[in-house]
RNA sequence: GGCAUCGUGGCCGAGUGGCUAGGCAGAGCUCUGCAAAAGCUUGUACAGCGGUUCGAAUCCGCUCGAUGCCUCCA
């Protein structure tokens, strides 16, 4: 726990001291994905994004109280009178029943986030699970005079609540700006103003997923689950909102306008939001075809990247940028990163090999570990965290090779940073595919012989054949390095 | 059209009113039969034009450009 801990607040535009509501809890809401595909990786990042927030949060001493929704009712896809909902139409493109789709997609989302290695949110509830709460909310928002009913759907005024409570002072927003921009749509609406936006929706008889309420049979409107679910578990004030950058309008602002119309109070003391991953400099997008899947990215099997990238390697890359600025994802970018990353977890591993002597030279412990403390203090930077990271490689590279010395409190120390950092906080692992089978050692055996055999015929300047057993292997992914001290292996 | 964010060396990407981030690539070196791998050394960039200042890439203004939001979207 400290007090330095400084954050970028959207709402204010500025960075401020954090200090929550609790001294030692910390409430933290993020808008979760809706289950109608599989998540993109573009999704993924301000997934991961908010994982770097969670973890270190928890790493300084906090309690954390992590929730974020799955978004499993299905919204329609325009903000018009009409339009299929989502899940609905996956549905029946895919034969099977909207709940069916959410639970496949819902399965697909946590197995992603967990070959991410996020940690999983202290609560993730549904829509659909809190359909009672929604319905509850609109009738507390009706009665503080802020929505109004018609048809059998409910609409919050807008325009009426921007009277007394400014709406849009978290996009930036001015009302009059807003009338004067909505573009017309095309569709009959029941709503008084464009700007209007919908609590509760009257199903047309082709909907399937469908609530009875004290207005008709529906469904809830899209911004209510988050306000909903929010003050449910974290209450009608808390300390973190965030989500990805394209959900500060209309979404977060309609969310506070929903807290504030019955409360009175703000909701949120600190918004958060994500920047983007860019494809080919576009915003991914499921609707475009812009973008590109997670596993497609495991596996390689795509028509983007002309090789696969592992969970961390990708990982790795999007924290090496500061998650509220763009980045945008390529194969020279990615593989910049994979051999940084490789850099990284090799002097992780040198650590643990090197000695200690009486002294430390090279290195001050003390100032570096501020250095990478201070990084993460500024609004969580991990990309300047990961660059001191780098310089204690550089001195443990040194150490290795007797150019620097750290004494045997430092190593320890050195090795209790280093390791939290790496793990704890950025979230990151070793990689560690190479599962110990049998068929395992009996290879690894077997490249050993063929090494100590290739040992002999060097020593007999045989170099023909010893290149033609080095090269060889070399194809088969195996990797003979020859050092003063013999020779060794690396099987990829 | 409106609102917002951003524009850094070959590429990616931090940061600060004056003191060379870091990674990748490139170059040199060490090692070595030759390689590869690894390690070490090496980079003075900040869109353009004005202004503020003793001094700005960092602050302000304008111009140009990019992206996001303004309809569902992480």
């Amino acid at each position: 726990m400290n007090n330095s801990l400084v954050v970028y607040n959207s709402i204010k535009g500025k960075k401020e001291i954090f200090k929550p509501i609790l001294p030692k809890n910390v409430g933290m809401y993020v808008c979760g994905p809706t289950v109608y595909s599989n998540v993109h990786l573009g999704n993924c990042r301000t997934f991961i994004s908010f994982d770097l927030i969670f973890r270190y949060l928890l790493h300084l001493g906090y309690k954390v109280r992590y929730v974020r929704n799955i978004t499993d009712v299905g919204h329609l896809e325009n903000d018009a009178d009409e339009g299929e909902d989502r899940i609905s139409k996956k549905a029946r493109l895919e034969s099977m029943e909207p709940m069916e789709i959410v639970q496949k997609y819902t399965l697909d989302f946590r197995k992603t986030m967990a070959k991410f290695n996020t940690l999983p949110p202290s609560i993730e509830p549904t829509a659909t699970g809190h359909i009672v709460e929604q319905i509850e909310l609109i009738k507390k928002i009706i009665n503080q005079g802020h929505a109004y009913e018609v048809n059998g759907s409910v609409y919050f005024d807008v325009i009426k609540f921007n009277k007394t409570t400014q709406y849009g002072k978290l996009s930036g927003r001015k009302i009059e700006e807003l009338i004067h921009n909505t573009r017309v749509l095309d569709g009959q609406s029941d709503k008084i103003n464009p700007q209007d936006f919908a609590l509760w929706k009257k199903a047309e008889p082709e909907h399937i997923m469908r609530w009875p309420s004290p207005w008709s049979v529906g469904f809830p409107g899209w911004h209510l689950e988050c306000t909903a679910m929010s003050q449910k578990y974290l209450g009608t004030q808390f300390d973190i909102h965030g989500g990805g950058m394209d959900l500060k309008f209309p979404h977060h602002e309609c969310e506070i306008a929903q807290a504030e119309s019955v409360h009175k109070k703000k909701p949120v003391n600190y918004w958060l939001h994500a920047n983007m991953l860019t494809l080919n400099g576009k915003k991914m997008a499921k609707s475009t075809g812009n973008n590109i899947l997670p596993y497609e990215m495991f596996s390689g099997q795509n028509n983007i990247f002309n090789k696969a990238f592992s969970p961390m390697v990708l990982r790795f890359f999007m924290l090496q940028a500061h998650y509220r600025s763009i980045v945008d994802i390529s194969q020279i970018a990615l593989e910049a990163s994979e051999k940084g990353y490789n850099r990284l977890v090799a002097g992780i591993e040198t650590l643990e090999e090197i000695s200690g002597s009486s002294t430390t030279k090279g290195l001050k412990l003390n100032a570096w570990k501020k250095d990478c403390y201070n990084a993460m203090d500024d609004d969580f930077n991990s990309p300047l965290l990961i660059a001191h990271l780098f310089d204690a490689v550089k001195f443990i590279n040194g150490v290795s090779s007797n150019k620097y010395q750290i004494s045997f409190q430092d190593l320890e120390e050195l090795k209790e940073i280093m390791n939290s950092l790496f793990k704890d906080v950025l979230g990151l692992k070793r990689d560690k595919n190479k599962a110990i089978t049998s068929e395992r050692i009996q290879l690894e055996g077997t490249v050993s012989l063929l090494s100590d055999i290739r040992d002999k015929l060097r020593a007999s300047k045989d170099f023909e054949t010893s290149d033609l057993i080095r090269n060889t292997l070399l194809k088969l992914k195996i990797q003979i390095n020859d050092t003063k001290d013999g020779s060794s292996f690396k099987i990829n």
